[in-house]
DNA sequence: TCAGTTAAGTAAAGCGCTTTACCAAATGTC
DNA sequence: GACATTTGGTAAAGCGCTTTACTTAACTGA
């Protein structure tokens, strides 16, 4: 079966306890036996078991990510960047898909705790916030990213939602858009992008869009289904705000498949500057998040709570920016 | 600190092996203690450690997944697919990406072998099967997918790719073209769809296109590269054959910033049926995967290798199946 | 009534590692 | 040459759990 240090041990004619300190470079060894048992473990392709290691204090290097939804672009790409990150300073990811499910975030939660990951990166999607107190409260190390979490007993990045909504929606404003609707699912950062949406209509003395209804999943398919509702109900619309580009797309083919022309008939404007805002035709005016930068920063603040234990948390919040493309213009009159 | 078996004993009055049999439904205990020992579990929250668990050899209902491209849709709609059926099974999921990195596999099998999953599922990506012999050596159970795997001591759920490829392929000529390039990264399975092209080519009497390059990545910036390239070279093209929908979208970009027309000017076929087939314009003409079903399957199989150790090995070879949309027409003499 | 069961629980070994003593031999010091 | 150090290494405890004996105490039945 799989080595053990025993075989090693006594294949290299040492007391495990050698063994262990060559793995570790910790103790005084001489040079010879070093390399004696350092053949032996070649030879035997020696693995130290991380059960075992973890047993006994020792951190593992490893950190878990929960996600959501990993058909989302973003978070795919989310992902990607946190990964190289941690790749970059040594650590490995472990990765969750919780499909937004209150009950997988918590299983598995306990399944990283249990499999004793050094720390854990909660992505956006949880709503409760009740798993990220406990942890705090044992003291485990957690970051938070893509999700504003205010409290000042957790690491935090994010991107300043509220204001993407508002500067998305003023944008349409400014194209001359009065009346805008916005394509959201129930979720904390859609529900924070539709504060700032309805800020800015306030703001330039507007009323709300009064159809709405929250769309189950971030998904095309719900994008093009609400936005049809939309145009369906005869309330009459030029603008669409969708909370992401899955959902704008959504919206370009509702539109299309009732033979408005997008911007002409009508201008969308999405949210996270995914791939798939080049993808489609035309292509998207979005929000654009700093994946990359959040992706890093996140994953050094987790590496940075890990070492040293006692520090002072920090919370940051990134700026969207605006990425004019071809799905909006200007309204004409 | 964390609770452990011992804090749960003292504080019920019962011995930890008492414990240890209430946790795992083993051994002769009294209703009362039981319900006792349940009580202090759940009061101190107390959740028993998988490293230590997995030291004493249990099975910890954990699956390794290694994937090579968290963004490629084709692996993340996969992925999604595979973790529905774990869960639906008992099994946890624990996803690594690679990005199509030898050494980040190797790194990541390790990792997953010593944080003791009870089996290891591959997809595609990987080029060297050296550490799949290694874990058939060690009679670690490992499932490949999305992978055609020739061998009998290992398990694989795969797509035709050859006929996937002779597939798309045969129905381009038969829509009239002749002149007909191809989009591929230098990988397995769109080595093999290559495969199927060319066979297609020759049956048809046809020469191959003769101009030709690999991709690097499997992204649309990378197709549209390297379609643009081609449709600039001058030899004259009336159909791409993308080995993923992700290069046929760039493929589609290419057509366009030259001011072709698709289909109208030059055909465009895609391969996975990903959400991004029905999201560009035209829509793509692809061959689909069947990506549930493929997940499912080989969950299952993993499972099914888990449980009951020395069963034989099952290769399942799962058909595309070509699904028309709009970026493929006939020729126009 | 007493040997034979059964029921309920415990002690202790073992899983593979790290780490803290601790020890013997070699080396240094004056 | 006698003592203090340094070097290179080991024994053993402990990490949190499972499991295999083994021990009582209570329950059978003829």
């Amino acid at each position: 079966m799989k080595p053990t240090i025993y075989d090693v041990a006594s294949k290299a004619n040492v007391s495990i306890a050698t063994v262990s300190k060559v793995l570790n470079s910790s103790g005084r060894i001489s040079d010879e036996t070093r390399k004696r048992v350092l053949k032996v473990i070649e030879q035997l392709n020696y693995q130290p078991s991380m059960m075992a290691t973890a047993l006994t204090g020792k951190s593992t290097f490893t950190i878990g990510l929960l996600i959501p939804d990993m058909a989302n672009p973003f978070f795919a790409e989310l992902t990607r960047n946190i990964e190289d990150r941690g790749h970059e300073l040594g650590y490995n990811l472990l990765i969750c898909s919780t499909d937004y499910h209150p009950d997988k975030e918590q299983n598995y939660i306990e399944l990283l705790k249990r499999k004793s990951v050094d720390g854990i990166i909660l992505a956006s999607g949880f709503e409760k916030t009740s798993e990220v107190d406990k942890l705090v409260k044992e003291k485990f190390p957690v970051t938070i990213v893509a999700r504003d979490f205010p409290s000042t007993y957790v690491n935090s990045v994010s991107l300043d939602d509220f204001q993407g909504g508002y500067e998305a929606t003023s944008y349409l404003i400014q194209l001359g858009h009065r009346q805008i609707a916005v394509l959201a699912r129930n979720v904390w950062s859609n529900r924070e992008r539709m504060r700032g949406y309805e800020k800015a209509l306030e703001d330039h003395g507007l009323e709300k869009y009064d159809v709405f209804t929250f769309v189950e999943k971030s998904t095309v398919e719900w994008g093009k289904k609400v936005a049809t509702e939309y145009l369906r109900c005869g309330k009459p619309l030029t603008a669409i705000f969708a909370c992401n580009d899955l959902l704008a797309s959504g919206a370009i083919q509702a539109a299309r498949s009732r033979d408005l022309h997008v911007p002409n008939d009508i201008s969308i404007i999405g949210f996270d500057n995914t791939v798939i805002a080049t993808l489609v035709d035309p292509q998207l005016t979005t929000m654009a998040q700093p994946i990359r930068a959040m992706g890093r920063e996140v994953m050094d603040l987790m590496v940075g709570e890990i070492k040293k234990e006692e520090q002072s948390k920090r919370r940051i919040v990134l700026s969207p920016t605006l990425v004019k493309r071809g799905s909006t213009a200007e309204l004409n009159k």
